[in-house]
DNA sequence: CCTAATTTCGTACGATGTACGGAGTTGAAT
DNA sequence: ATTCAACTCCGTACATCGTACGAAATTAGG
C-alpha cells in the first residue's frame, strides 16, 4: 500500500497553489491566517531561540488558547518547516550577475544573511529537505551562479552546497558565542577572565606548542570582531580559488 | 567581583589533573565512575540521539535513581560537554605526515569519522568551545597539518576550521536523511514515492529549469550511496586546491 | 430553524530537567 | 566504641513541554 503524501507539502505551497477545494467555508472564521501564525513563530524564535518557541507561548502571542494553534499547523515540526520556507522567502535575492567569483559570493552572502537574521535556521539544518516554494526559488537562484561554466549537474549542486555550507559554518561559529553568552550570562571576555587561570593551570600538564600559540592568536583576532561583510574571509577565498582552478582546468581540457 | 572558574573545567581535565585535593574520602564509595556515566550517556546518544538522552534514562541504564546522576555531573549541559571530550579522545589519530594535501585529508577524515560515529556531535556544535584535554589534543594535531608552510597563526586556525567544517557538513547531510527516516518511519525512497506526484504538481506552477534538472541528477547521484571514504569528494578537492594555490602564492612572494 | 461543518480551547497525560530534603553509609576524631 | 561530619543515593515535587481528546462555540447551507 503506497503511503499518502504529507499534508505539509500542500501547506508549504499554499500561496502558489491556493486551496483547490471550492468547499464551503462553514464554521467560525479563523481569527488569524497561517502566515500570521508562522510569522509570529518566526518572531519568537528570532528573539528567544528555537528552544523558547513553545506552542503555548506562540498561542499566547497570537491571543488564543494553546490548542488552537493546531487548527493551523498539524504539529511543531510542521510549524518549523513552514517557518524555514517563510524566512527563505523574505530575503530579496540580488540579480545573479558578474563573474563566477562575485556570483558565488552572492550565494554565500545570502546564506550568511539568512543565518544571521534567523540563527535558529542552524538548528534545523538536519531536517528533511522540505521543498517549499521559497526553498526551490533559492536553489534555482543559487544554481544560476554556476550555470553554463562547464560543470556537470552533480558538480553544480556540490559547488553551491560547498559555498552555502561554508557560509552556514561562519554563521554557526558566530552564533555559538551568542548563545554561550546568553546561557551563561557571561561575556566571552568575562568567561576568559574567570577561567583563563584555571585553564592555563590544567593545560600546563601537557605540551601544546601549536595550539597554545595559534589558539591565542586566533582568539585575539576574533576579539577584534567579525567582519560584517564576508569579504576578506579567508576560507571563502580559498574555496573560490579552488573552484576557479577547477573550472579553468575544464576549459583547457 | 571576578567570577569563579567553571567547575566543569576541572572535571574535563580530571585524568590529567587528578583531583589535587588530598581530602579524605568519606561517605559511601560511588557505585560507578564519572567515566562510566559519560560512557553510558554516549552509548545512549549514539543509539537514540541526543534528544532521547534523558537524565532518567541514563540513570536507569546505570542502575540508579534519576537524581543520583547529579552526584557525578552538575547538570545535563555539563554531561554533554564531557561526552564531547570523551568521544574526541577515543579516536586514534594517525601520525600527521605526508604532503599538505594528504595531511589535510587526515584532518577531514578524522572529523568525518567522529561525526559519523557520534552524530549528536553535530547538534552540539553550537556550545561554548570547551577546551577539554582531548579537544586540545585534537586541535594540536590538526594544526600540525598546516605547520611550517608559511601560514600565519590566524590562517592556520582558519585553514583547519575550513577543512574540519566541511567534513562536518558532509556528516550533517548524511545524518539529516537518517533522522528524517527514523522520525518519519519512511525510507528516502518511500518518501519520494509517496510525495513525488504531489511535489511535481505544485512545482509545475512555477518554472525551475535548473533546480528541476540538477536536483534530480543530484538526487540520483545520492541514491547511488555515499562514498564511505572521503576520497573523490568534490568539495574537499576544491578546498584543498584553493589552499594549495594560496600556499604556493606565499612561496613565490 | 436546523444541521453539519469548523474553529476554539479546557483538561489531562506522560515526558522532561532539576531543586529540595531526607535517608543511608562511611572515615576520622574523640 | 561512639560521635560526627561528610558524602552518596534517591523519592518527591514543580514547572514546562508537545499534544490527544472531547466539548463548546460559531457559522453557512438546506
Amino acid at each position: 500500500m503506497p503511503t499518502d503524501p504529507d499534508p505539509v507539502l500542500r501547506l508549504l505551497w499554499r500561496h502558489v497553489v491556493p486551496a483547490s477545494d471550492a468547499a464551503p467555508r462553514r464554521g467560525p472564521r479563523p481569527k488569524v491566517s497561517v502566515d500570521e501564525v508562522v510569522d509570529a513563530a518566526v518572531e519568537l524564535a528570532d528573539a528567544e531561540g528555537l528552544a523558547a518557541l513553545s506552542m503555548r507561548s506562540l498561542a499566547q502571542r497570537l491571543g488564543m488558547g494553546a490548542m488552537s494553534v493546531y487548527g493551523y499547523v498539524a504539529n511543531r515540526n510542521d510549524l518549523i518547516v513552514l517557518m524555514v520556507d517563510q524566512v527563505l522567502g523574505e530575503a530579496t535575492l540580488p540579480p545573479m550577475k558578474g563573474d563566477l567569483r562575485t556570483r558565488l559570493r552572492l550565494v554565500a552572502e545570502a546564506q550568511l544573511a539568512d543565518c544571521r537574521a534567523h540563527p535558529w535556521l542552524l538548528d534545523v539544518a538536519g531536517l528533511r529537505p522540505w521543498l517549499g516554494p521559497n526553498a526551490a526559488d533559492r536553489y534555482e537562484w543559487q544554481l544560476a551562479a554556476v550555470d553554463g561554466i562547464g560543470l556537470s549537474d552533480v558538480e553544480m549542486d556540490q559547488t553551491v552546497t560547498l559555498v552555502a555550507g561554508f557560509a552556514a559554518n561562519v554563521a554557526r561559529a558566530e552564533h555559538a558565542v551568542r548563545v554561550a553568552e546568553r546561557e551563561s550570562g557571561l561575556t566571552d571576555l568575562e568567561w576568559w577572565e574567570a577561567n583563563s587561570g584555571e585553564l592555563g593551570e590544567v593545560m600546563a600538564h601537557r605540551d601544546y606548542p601549536l595550539a597554545g600559540r595559534v589558539g591565542s592568536a586566533a582568539g585575539e583576532a576574533y576579539q577584534a570582531g567579525t567582519d560584517p561583510q564576508l569579504e576578506r574571509e579567508f576560507g571563502l577565498e580559498r574555496i573560490l580559488d579552488g573552484i576557479e582552478v577547477y573550472v579553468a582546468s575544464l576549459r583547457s581540457r
